[in-house]
DNA sequence: GCGTATCGGTACGATGTCGTATCGATGGTG
DNA sequence: CACCATCGATACGACATCGTACCGATACGC
């Protein structure tokens, strides 16, 4: 665990003001967002990220200046998307893929936003930060899915139902915990997405019924 | 709201300031929860509370123990539900009313429960009070419209569908101002009942076309 | 009118965190 | 080898909140 830096030459090459390696800039980070998953985002203390990294405050603060601007700068280093590379060829099985990928990250993601809910609306750039961090590389994702359904015209474009899905995948993800006790796993999310989700596109194991009148 | 309160000699027409009467102590709760609301439970003060309603912070004090007991007792005396009483007799009618009233009271449970949504992990009292304050009546209320459908016929009973609705209708208001910045207004969710509730349940304005213009 | 209990106001100690300053140690660079 | 920036550790002041204690004032019951 303890990770006897095993710098390579290459990564000495360019001059960089701090002496922290890339990887443990990003042990720090990781400390931070598993703090606030855990604690919350007010109870966080720079202190218990030092001691659970084993550097110390100056050299947290030496980096960044201030909490708010260490946590956006953790948040920042996590931005990927948990739903990017899916394409099967098939919007239905797209989206069953897509549940799969949103399930394997429900937890964690969840508890990131319910411990930042509402400091993100004090704090402009926490909530950029968290926004591009776990929920526009979602939506996106969701949307380019739905987006190359249409585009292979296996939905209609317009159909009304489009505009809800990736709120709709976003929301049960965090729902679940509230209503019912447990995170959203991935039977959870399929049986949602078989249930709900395609029968509103009217695709799925039912046969889609060509409608007679347009 | 408090430009109710005009200093200086107040008619005494139904306000009595010597004991706690029980108005008195719901103008308590609700400064407690409107605080919370705004700045976060975390952020929260007795003080602040006491100040924003004229007490002292002894009186708070002294009628709950402590802050997170207060605020136990606040959220229990809101302990109503917003879609209770909604029986239309059609199910489709009953779930746009129900859209109706989840958007009346979007903005102010879903800051509510955004606030609270990580200290409620930690305080096993403050999760049950919320609980029974913004969640359950509603989920309730989704479930018994559901059943009087399917009651009725209107849907086929175990229909896989049905299992996700009140999660989903309580997602959706949650997820709007996550995913698109703002609340999730009437309009909003109207449309959401009908382009995807109504159609995953085979419901809807499919059987009854209304005149389409163009 | 008097006693009592609660009211509102405030001062207080305890606690915890932020962010800064200071210190010795270390490792890279000319 | 000497220099110097950064590292980790720690002490420190500033600040805010919790929850308690004490105060005078007021309203109700008798």
């Amino acid at each position: 665990m303890t990770s006897q830096d095993a710098d390579g030459p290459e990564s000495v090459a360019a001059s960089r003001r701090s002496k922290l390696t890339p990887e443990r800039e990003q042990e720090f980070f990781d400390a931070v967002l598993e703090q606030i998953r855990e604690c919350g985002y007010e109870a966080v203390t720079m202190e218990g990220v030092a001691t659970s990294t084993r550097c110390s405050k100056s050299t947290l603060y030496r980096q960044w200046k201030t909490k708010p601007q260490f946590v956006v700068a953790a948040l920042r280093s996590r931005r990927q998307s948990r739903l990017a590379g899916i394409d099967t060829g098939s919007l239905a099985e797209d989206l069953r893929e897509a549940a799969r990928g949103a399930a394997r990250w429900s937890m964690t993601d969840t508890k990131l936003l319910q411990a930042l809910g509402h400091a993100v609306t004090q704090d402009a750039d926490l909530a950029g930060a968290l926004r591009e961090a776990i929920v526009e590389p979602e939506i996106t994702a969701l949307r380019e899915i739905l987006r190359r359904g249409v585009e292979r015209g296996e939905v209609e474009a317009g159909h009304p139902a489009l505009e809800y899905i990736p709120a709709q995948m976003f929301g049960m993800v965090r729902a679940r915990p509230v209503v019912d006790g447990e995170y959203a796993d991935e039977a959870y999310l399929l049986r949602f997405v078989e249930a709900a989700v395609l029968p509103a596109l009217r695709l799925g194991p039912e046969r889609p019924r060509p409608p007679s009148a347009g």
